[in-house]
DNA sequence: GCGTAACATATGGGATACAATCTTGAGTAC
DNA sequence: GTACTCAAGATTGTATCCCATATGTTACGC
C-alpha cells in the first residue's frame, strides 16, 4: 500500500465506520482503482513512477506491449523524459507484482505466463475472492451494493465504445470495489495484485469467441450478495471465474514467442 | 519474485519433478530460508539489497529494531557502506511486503500492525494456509515428509541454544518449506509475505507465557499430512494457527510506542 | 571452413551531486 | 503569553556519472 489506502477508507468505503485505520500500515501498490484515484482532490497526482507503473501496465493490458518484450530502461526513461532512476522504480514495483520478471544485469521483461501459472493465478482468485465476497456480503449495505453496481453500469456503457484493453481493466475494478467492501486490506491486496495478472492471462490466452468478463455476471453476483446468502455469493462468484478459465484456451503448447514452450522437446532431454 | 525461486525449486524441493517451473515469473522476495540461500553455491551471493532487506528484517524479529522506528535512508546507508541506492531499493521492496512504511518525503519507518490487523493477517493466513495444505498433502512424498520432519528437527535443536528472534524466523521457515511443497508458486509467495508479518506481530504481542510456534504442533501436522487426510491436514494447520493467535494479547489498546494509541483518549474527544 | 577466444558495444547496477520538501526552532507581532 | 511567520537544518527525491556485466562481432588458430 502506501499511498492509496487513504481513497480506498475515504473514496470507496464512504460507508466506512472504521477511523482507527489511520495511516498505519501502507501498501505499495499502483494501478487499478485509477478511476478512483483521478477523482482525487487533485493534489495527489501520484508520483512519478505511478505513472510510469499505470502507462507500462495499461500498454500490457492494451496489447500494445505483449509478453516476453524487454523494456529497456533508457528507452522507458527516454519515452517518458524521466531519468532512470524513476523507470528503475517503477520496474521494480511491477516485478513485485510479477507483472515484469527482472533478471540481475539483464533487464526486465514482460512475463509471460505459461498454462500452469495461468491456472495457478484463476485457483488462487477462487480462493482469495471466494472469502472475499463472503465477508462483502456480510459487511454489504444496500447503499454500497447500489454504488457497486453502478459501477458495473458505467463500465458496461464505457466499454461499449471502447476498446478491449480498456474493458479489460475496467471489468477489472469491479472485483476491486467489490473486495473493498470486504474491509480486508490484507485479502485486497493480493487481489489488487492477481487482477492485473489474470487481465494479461486473458490477454495472452483468449479465445475468439471471448468477451471478456460479462456485465451481466457481475450483477449477478450484486443480486446474490443482496439476498445475503453468503455460501451462495461464494458459489456465484466461483462460477464466474471458473466461466472466465473456461473461456482461456490452455491447452496447451500456447503461449507464442516463449523459446522454452517452443522448443520443450529438446529441454525435456537433458533432464 | 525474481531471484529466489531457483533455490526453491533446486534446494529445497529436490523432490519437486517439475522442470517446467523453469524461470518464469520470478518473486521479488527476501528474507526467510535464508538458511538455505547461504548453502548456495557461493556465487550467488545475493545483491547488496538482498542482504539489507535481510539485515533489517532480521533486526526487526530479534526485536531489535521495535515498530514505529523511522529508518533514515543516511544512517542505514552509512552502518552498510553502501550508497543510498540500495537502501532505498530494500526498503522499496519493505514496504511492498507490508514490513515498513514509506510516506512520501517522509521517510520509511516499521510497520505497527494494530489489533484489527494482526487478526486480518492471522485469518488471512488461515486461509492460504488451509488451502496450501490441503494442497501439499495431496502432493507430498513419504521422502518430502522426512525432509520436512528433519528442518524441525534442526530448528528445534538450534532453537534451543539461540535466542528469540532467530527461533521466530525459524519456526516460520517450516510454513514456507510446508508451501514449497504444494507446488503453487502464487500462494507460497503470498505466505512468504505473511509469515514475516506474523512473526513482527507476535514480537508486538507476545503475551509472557508464550512460547513460540510449537514445534510439537509442526510435528503433528506433518504426521496427519502423511496419512493423506486431506481434510484433516487442513483442520490441523486451522488449529495451530488458532493456537498462535490465542496466544497473542490482542485485547486492544495495546501496541506499545503508538503515540495515537497511548493517547487514543485525547484524540477520541476530538471526534 | 569451423570453432573458439578476444574485443567492442550496449545495458543494467551503484554512487554521488543537486534539487525539492518537510520539520523544527527562533523570532516577532498581536 | 500566545500564535503566527519565516528561516535554517535535515531528509528524501531526482538526475547523472562511472563501473560491472552481458551479449554481439570479429579475428585468429586449428
Amino acid at each position: 500500500m502506501g499511498y492509496n489506502l487513504e481513497y480506498n477508507s475515504d473514496q470507496v468505503l464512504e460507508s466506512s465506520p472504521l477511523p482507527m485505520a489511520r495511516k498505519n500500515q501502507v501498501p505499495m501498490q499502483g494501478r487499478i482503482l485509477d478511476s478512483v484515484v483521478s477523482s482525487l482532490p487533485a493534489e495527489q497526482k501520484g508520483t512519478q513512477d505511478q505513472r510510469l507503473y499505470n502507462e507500462v501496465l495499461d500498454a500490457i493490458l492494451d496489447r500494445r506491449l505483449s509478453p516476453g518484450i524487454k523494456l529497456k530502461e533508457d528507452e522507458l526513461a527516454d519515452i517518458f523524459s524521466v531519468s532512470r532512476t524513476v523507470v528503475r522504480r517503477a520496474l521494480l514495483r511491477l516485478s513485485h507484482d510479477h507483472i515484469v520478471d527482472i533478471q540481475p544485469n539483464r533487464g526486465a521483461t514482460i512475463i509471460r505466463p505459461d498454462a500452469h501459472k495461468a491456472r495457478e493465478i484463476l485457483r488462487a482468485r477462487r480462493l482469495i475472492e471466494g472469502a472475499v465476497v463472503q465477508e462483502a456480503t456480510v459487511a454489504a449495505t444496500p447503499e454500497s451494493l447500489d454504488a457497486l453496481r453502478r459501477c458495473v453500469e458505467d463500465e458496461r456503457d464505457q466499454v461499449r465504445r471502447q476498446h478491449k484493453g480498456t474493458g479489460l481493466r475496467l471489468s477489472g475494478d469491479f472485483h476491486i470495489r467489490l473486495a473493498s467492501l470486504a474491509q480486508n486490506d490484507t485479502l485486497m491486496g493480493y487481489l489488487k495484485e492477481l487482477v492485473p495478472q489474470t487481465s494479461l492471462i486473458i490477454a495472452i490466452y483468449q479465445t475468439p469467441h471471448h468477451t471478456q468478463c460479462s456485465h451481466q455476471e457481475h450483477f449477478d453476483i450484486i443480486d446474490v450478495m443482496a439476498t445475503g446468502v453468503t455460501r451462495q455469493a461464494r458459489a456465484v462468484m466461483d462460477k464466474h471465474l471458473q466461466n472466465i478459465e473456461d473461456k482461456l484456451d490452455l491447452s496447451g503448447k500456447r503461449s507464442p514467442g516463449d523459446l522454452y514452450a517452443a522448443f520443450a522437446h529438446v529441454k525435456a532431454v537433458e533432464n
